[in-house]
DNA sequence: CAAGTCTCTCAAAGCGCTTTGGACGAAAGA
DNA sequence: TCTTTCGTCCAAAGCGCTTTGAGAGACTTG
């Protein structure tokens, strides 16, 4: 039976808007059982389209919000996913963390998604992962910093909660979902480049050894040397957190060096900072007397073309895998349309200043030596 | 009627065990009611203290945890807060907004509260805590970065709902609960410090000029300067976002001021970052020709004991206001002891080695100028 | 000794939603 | 014409907790 809203009726529209209506009193208003509302809502097929669009117009009218706390008891979904934070004192991440966070919730505040941020020591993620699916409050877990035959991965897929890793392992098969860029190739592609120019002789600042992002990268900057019958020098190599300091200190290095590399790899703007004033310090130029290349993870409190030379990188948006990650971990729950299980993002290799051909070794102008 | 528990119970123990006990099967278990087990839980006094070890007792060995969807339903209390992160493109305030999260985190885990965390333009932030709110699912919010006449406050009150403000507004009354550190003290002691060593004209590499905390800090060196009868020139002060760049720029302004500064503050251990690469660049030693005070929030991936010459700062640890705005929060919502509500911590002031004795001019050692 | 007080416990009524298992006509097939 | 099948809708049973209102004993009190 259809009825026409009455005055009543909108005396108890205005009352509703003011304080709050719920299903109960929106299906009154609208003559309706509440399975017919809420189906109408949830997009069930076993309702009159007319129907669904008076209950949609109800709804715009009277403000209603579905109690998300009764939804998540009736659903048994808990409409939140779980966030490890690697915090430990001196950990560097969180510069990339809070970045990473916010195209995280810009994604899902547009579905009423909420977080459960657990601060963990990175030593101890493992069991906060667990205690974190213990508490039967979150419906999927994201988790990050991976290491070489990281140990969490088995453990989420034996809990089988949801969950996506935001890079991949190393050494166990990558039959997991993940969203990772491709290290390899874009430290490979960059050193390509600084072979073209020239440079023989490159040095890596990168993160620490145990990350397989930074395993990655060293690969990749391997693979492309020996294309050229070049060979990585160990001593050109750092790992270390991804801080200004040891950016600096890690270059200062490079440049003490009895054989100075020519051009220089950064895992980050953030190390990049720090290899630049070195180099400011010993006087040299960058990009004539020595090349650098940075990896570029878009912080907008670090923009590479922002600096006294601009930074020649490659470059993927943290933020933007933050939101792909919380669309791909959402869709998960809530069964929709079915997001590609692994992705794998290619970093774009960005030319500025930063990178020149490399210098000429006094008094053999353009000549390559022998041997 | 009191039952020792027996071999059925025991199996239908280690069923729970596995597959989460819930109220009923507890109660059941224990030969009580629903409501006494709840009671004894939520240390309501009408409970015999025997029944109550009983229960707190069947609890850890079935590892019951309440359903906090249920607890929220029932409650009618949302069990999270509400964040609004402020990320407009190029917004630099996500470093800190990282390791004040981290201490939000670490608290709210302890008490199973979520977060919904809402990035938001900075410009926009008055309409996300609006809709916040409206949406029905947080029953507190946080809010910080204020401005002058900041209007949130206002807002904030007229919703009624719990909040709690990082720093204080400028220009309307503080009868808001807050949490600021004294960033006014802060910079007038820093600056006591420098005129005691015979700086006589400092500069400011400051926040944002409509940022309460840059006002306040701004009104801390003129206040000090005042008391040894100096004033602050204008041309000596920078508001800019915190970033590596803008200090590294600022600085060079001020080195190329015709009367150039000996001392400079600033606001954030970041600007110091460019701000040192500039005092390196134009070849000046740290705490002999210049002298550097910065605002150390205590981030993990900028120490200032590390900088090549290790920096005197003004200390607070942004992670530890986190923790502690989140215990009040929930504090606030479970009703429990009243915290204070209104909490200005002291920055400390930690001397390195980035200040020294202000550089004599030339040819007039130790004298100070007439006039 | 009846009446009042405590102390401890319980049954049952929600909280606001989803979902199961029909019900009731109307259209379609036998 | 009588059954089937749809297409729409509904009543009611949860989801797992908190909380109200009361009851059964045990203990005082007048």
């Amino acid at each position: 039976m259809r009825v026409a809203l009455g005055r009543e009726d909108f005396k108890a529209l205005r009352i509703a808007k003011a304080s709050n209506v719920n299903l109960k009193q929106l299906s009154q208003l609208l003559g309706l059982s509440q399975t017919t509302v809420s189906r109408a809502l949830n997009g069930y097929p076993e309702v009159n389209a007319e129907t669904r669009e008076r209950v949609l117009d109800a709804v715009r009218r009277t403000g209603y919000r579905p109690n998300r706390a009764a939804q998540r008891l009736a659903t048994g979904r808990a409409g939140s996913i779980g966030l490890v934070m690697p915090t430990a004192h001196g950990y560097p991440s969180d510069v990339h963390f809070g970045e990473f966070l916010a195209g995280l919730g810009d994604e899902a505040v547009r579905h009423d998604f909420h977080f459960v941020i657990n601060p963990s020591h990175p030593d101890d993620e493992e069991a906060t992962c667990k205690r974190l699916v213990a508490s039967g409050n979150i419906d999927a877990l994201f988790i990050a910093y991976m290491r070489e035959k990281d140990p969490r991965v088995a453990l989420l897929k034996s809990l089988s909660i949801p969950f996506i890793v935001h890079g991949r392992s190393i050494g166990i098969p990558t039959d997991y979902p993940y969203l990772d860029i491709d290290n390899t190739a874009a430290f490979h592609d960059a050193t390509k480049l600084l072979v073209q120019l020239g440079h023989r002789r490159i040095a890596l600042l990168n993160g620490p050894a145990h990350f397989a992002f930074a395993i990655r990268r060293k690969k990749g900057l391997e693979a492309a040397l020996a294309e050229s019958g070049l060979r990585l020098d160990e001593a050109c190599v750092q790992h270390s957190p991804m801080t200004d300091e040891h950016g600096f200190s890690g270059m200062k290095r490079f440049l003490d060096l009895p054989e100075r590399p020519t051009a220089i790899l950064c895992s980050s703007t953030v190390l990049a900072l720090g290899a630049v004033r070195a180099l400011n310090q010993a006087g040299l130029k960058l990009g004539s007397d020595v090349s650098l290349i940075a990896h570029d993870d878009v912080l907008p409190m670090l923009k590479p073309e922002n600096f006294s030379v601009p930074l020649t990188t490659t470059r993927s948006s943290l933020r933007s895998a933050g939101s792909r990650i919380a669309k791909r971990l959402i869709a998960r729950i809530l069964n929709l349309e079915t997001l590609p299980e692994q992705e794998l993002w290619t970093a774009e290799l960005i030319v500025r200043a930063s990178t020149g051909p490399a210098p000429q070794p006094a008094g053999r102008a353009n000549r390559r030596s022998p041997g």
